[in-house]
DNA sequence: TGCGTCAATGGGATCC
DNA sequence: GGATCCCATTGACGCA
């Protein structure tokens, strides 16, 4: 591609154009601009490497550099060698363009560097230099919003967390109450033909179930935390566009959390209507009391798929 | 003097 | 094949 863009101005053949030859439009642009509201810019010549610049340019128009340095009392204004910043004018012009439209047409590049007196390469590196600019803010705006948006799943989840490790709490204390009940009215019925071989009562009582609940608050901890490095993980990954904000469309609220785990999820309400409709009747081990349900319950506490969007969407 | 900003360069990619 | 874009980088400049 270079060759277009070289003869515009790349390195020393845009001093040629510029100081030497004369020819072409870079020199068109350096007469327009006598006549544009921006005579006297700075920036209308780019003489580059002139001064302690690269070696090949130096030493290419090295005559031609001791001619138009050798006077250094030379105002800031008729000096060149120096890149020159862009006149407040000329910024201001620009940027008003650049906001009607950041794309910039050959007509309309030519258009402005006859009105702001710049050469037409230097518009379209500007504007070049500008989309970047504007790219970079506009990454950082979608950080912003990412991680606003993310601290506020998170804040959702953990309260959700507990919210459901607290009506966790109340089932097992309403289970626990309805086991006493039956035991008592079981105790009443049968107490004349109470059999040794009978099977242990059905509903335990409290203070044997304690274990588990323990267990599952422990396991929360955990829960927690490993669903909070889930969320981390799965966080970077999707952010694939930096320039548009897609990670905060509500379709992709799911990505936060692993498919996998609704699976588990639904291995917990299976063993929690286990325990409620098939109680166990024998006393286990201690580490049998505690573990049995412990891969699924740890894993539980995530939200299905299906209804992190509403779960998310509806706070 | 170190650092941030910005104009400009160079190379690769894409489009027409 | 020319024009333009994007991206990484360079070098000049201004400022604290």
């Amino acid at each position: 591609m270079s060759s277009s863009r070289k003869a515009y101005g790349g390195g020393s053949i845009l001093l040629q154009d510029n100081g030497l030859s004369c020819s072409n439009e870079a020199l068109e642009a350096l007469f327009l601009s006598n006549s544009s509201p921006f005579h006297g810019s700075r920036s209308i010549v780019n003489f580059e490497n002139i001064r302690g610049g690269k070696a090949q340019a130096m030493s290419f128009y090295q005559s031609h550099d001791q001619e138009e340095n050798g006077d250094e009392d030379l105002d800031e204004c008729s000096r060149p060698g120096k890149k020159r910043r862009l006149t407040v004018d000329q910024v201001q012009f620009l940027e008003k363009s650049f906001e009607v439209e950041n794309k910039l047409e050959p007509e309309r590049k030519v258009q402005l560097a006859k009105d702001l007196g710049l050469q037409p390469r230097q518009v379209a590196i500007w504007f070049q230099n500008r989309r970047a600019r504007w790219k970079t803010k506009q990454l950082e705006k979608d950080y912003d919003s990412l991680k606003a948006s993310y601290d506020s799943l998170k804040s959702n989840y953990e309260s959700l967390l507990k919210e459901k490790e607290k009506l966790k709490a109340e089932v097992l204390s309403l289970t626990d109450k309805q086991g006493d009940k039956d035991d008592a009215r079981g105790n009443s019925e049968t107490s004349d033909a109470l059999e040794p071989s009978q099977p242990e009562s059905p509903h335990k009582p409290v203070s044997e179930k304690k274990p588990s609940a323990v267990a599952s608050i422990i396991c929360k901890q955990e829960d927690l935390s490993s669903a909070n490095s889930n969320v981390y993980d799965s966080d970077s990954p999707h952010y694939t566009d930096g320039v548009h904000s897609s990670m905060l469309e509500p379709g992709d609220s799911s990505h936060v959390f692993e498919p996998e785990q609704s699976d588990l999820s639904q291995d917990e309400e299976d063993n929690l209507s286990k325990t409620l409709v098939h109680p166990v009747y024998t006393f286990p081990k201690l580490e049998e009391i505690v573990y049995p349900d412990q891969s699924a319950d740890c894993g539980s506490y995530e939200f299905p798929v299906e209804d992190q969007a509403l779960w998310f969407w509806s706070y």
